[in-house]
DNA sequence: GCACCTTGCTCAATCGATGGTGCAAGCAAT
DNA sequence: ATTGCTTGCACCATCGATTGAGCAAGGTGC
């Protein structure tokens, strides 16, 4: 049989049936009819490429035709629902559109990002989805260069569209919940603090906006010390936090379900200030409304944004420049 | 410039610098010394093939080389930090290593599987890891016809080495922990219940064996009602105790943090009984910790597996079947 | 002045699949 | 018997990169 563990090719397949190897290609590829290529000549190709457990080289394939029909996307981490939901979506609608999707984790390490946005673009991917880049203008600079479409997700860049969430209505939702809460629960007022990621990240700044203005609104200033926006890390969060000792009340604005986990953490082991704090996240985890003291979390509608997202492959025309997609708020 | 959008080839590059397309090639592979071209073209090649943006058409070089350097991995899902952090790593690895990996996630579905597989297979992976997957001799026999390496993990197989967890060993200890603090904390024995999982899974009758094991050691039998296997969803799980009323001390084993989700939010929902629940889950998640009525955590050791797999990567005669690795237990 | 080696390249076949073009056989119409 | 159309394929250039083989120019030794 195939005891030979060589690949078959079409011009193995070729001798077999005793035809021409580009009869062989056109009837595997579909286009046997449009060549006039006999049914019974075709259902013998296909009974023996079957037998002979024949496949397609899609390099080789892919060398000769136009289109790859790629789409590549370089997400930062696995270490959370939110990309998990975008990497695990964004292949099933890849699938569904009949296109080969091929994501990378790149550890939001810049240079890991750049390297692996070019070896897609070495992959001959059709579209790159360049999915919280922390340098996503270098990736679309050096991807146009190439003619490569990109879109930016999650983050948005100058010279590419984006889709992002709203971060700035989610936050300032999420403030006034926890503001709400503070209130009604503990009879306090704030002002709240904030926890977590990068002010020099777009998503931060949008969402710390958010937090300032739902302050304003109310006529709160917040100390400087209450913003502690010290990195994407649960150990960062829990570093800006462990010497803080309440002693009242507090309300805390956690930026993304990694840095909850430093928050909660600290949480954990206050002895009696515990039951006076309150604190939401932007981001949501399934098991985040078991934790004592959150009162809500920031959901992004992943299904939404790469539905716009998926609307905009292909397009060379593209109006807008970042899109907007609105939050949803889940009160615990 | 590089204002036409077509990419750039060895050929353009050629004309360019005044010298043929092989010169072009040696020098942008690295094997111009041995093909003994001048520094000074070698230099010139660069210079001009970094101003152009050439970037390597991987389909082309991939196609006329005899290694591709491509792994492959299937993964269920990614909506848990077991799934997530095997990804992650394993990209990190394969790059480590040289390699390039292609992760795709199949949903736990046994058709996609298999069509990822094949998927992958066309484009000349070396090496496919096939991970938690439902059917994987149906993948190990269609690669071993195409000479492809299958390796598995987390699950596994008969006709392919396996790199496993210990489930069994870490099941018990888990058991043996729930009793422990079943018994320290509300004065209880058992029998405990069983939730999650599917007992056609290898892992989950691994799992179960260890959990009866520990009972038996103590001369307990346990009403097959206790045992709720009865798949992989949050919603599975809270399916199967949101009738279940307990009128006394209850301890659960749980099996996946998915399954936890369903188990933690029958166990939030019940109005009095809640202090007199124990469990714990084998998976790790970090949120766990914090969860009320948890006393502990089975964590898979996700490095040690994949290091274990990638020293198998490329091997042909390989001596063990299946390789247990043993898992950290975490109490809280 | 001739043989021989080294240097520095170029030539051309090749990987596997694709698709435009061409050609022979068969049949009908005139 | 000749023209013309249809059917059913085969031939071959091509995609971009790689690599064994070969060749011309220049240098060295005797």
């Amino acid at each position: 049989m195939d005891n030979d563990n060589k690949k078959k090719t079409i011009y193995d397949l070729a001798v077999l049936v005793e035809a021409s190897p580009s009869a062989v290609s056109s009837v595997l590829n579909g286009t046997w009819e449009k060549r006039r290529i006999s049914k019974k000549l075709a259902e013998k190709v296909l009974k023996i490429a079957d037998e002979q457990g024949y496949r397609l080289n899609t390099q080789a394939s892919l060398l000769r035709r136009d289109k790859s029909n790629i789409i590549g996307m370089i997400v930062p981490k696995y270490d959370n629902r939110y990309f998990g939901e975008i990497a695990e979506q964004f292949e099933a609608m890849a699938r569904a559109k009949g296109m080969f999707p091929v994501v990378t984790c790149t550890q939001r390490d810049p240079d890991l990002e750049f390297e692996a946005a070019k070896e897609l673009v070495g992959y001959q991917v059709e579209c790159l989805i360049s999915t919280g880049a922390t340098d996503s203008d270098r990736i679309t600079a050096y991807c146009k260069a190439a003619g490569v479409q990109v879109l930016n997700l999650d983050l948005p860049g100058k010279d590419a569209p984006s889709v992002i969430s709203d971060n700035y209505t989610g936050a300032r939702d999420l403030t006034n919940l926890i503001f709400r809460r503070c209130q009604s629960d503990l009879g306090w007022s704030g002002p709240l603090r904030f926890v977590g990621g990068r002010l020099s990240d777009h998503n931060t700044a949008a969402r710390l906006k958010g937090f300032m203005d739902a302050h304003k609104e109310r006529g709160l200033a917040v100390p400087s010390e209450n913003i502690q926006a010290s990195g994407y890390s649960a150990d960062a969060a829990w570093n800006s936090l462990r010497d803080f000792y309440p002693d009242g009340p507090t309300g805390v604005f956690v930026n993304s379900t990694i840095s909850l986990e430093g928050v909660v953490r600290w949480h954990s082991q206050l002895a009696d200030a515990t039951g006076s704090i309150r604190f939401g996240c932007f981001d949501r985890d399934p098991f985040g409304k078991f934790l004592p003291g959150n009162v809500g979390m920031v959901e992004q509608n992943v299904p939404k944004m790469l539905e716009t997202l998926f609307k905009m492959v292909g397009q060379s025309k593209l109006v807008q420049d970042v899109i907007l997609i609105p939050c949803k708020l889940e009160e615990f």
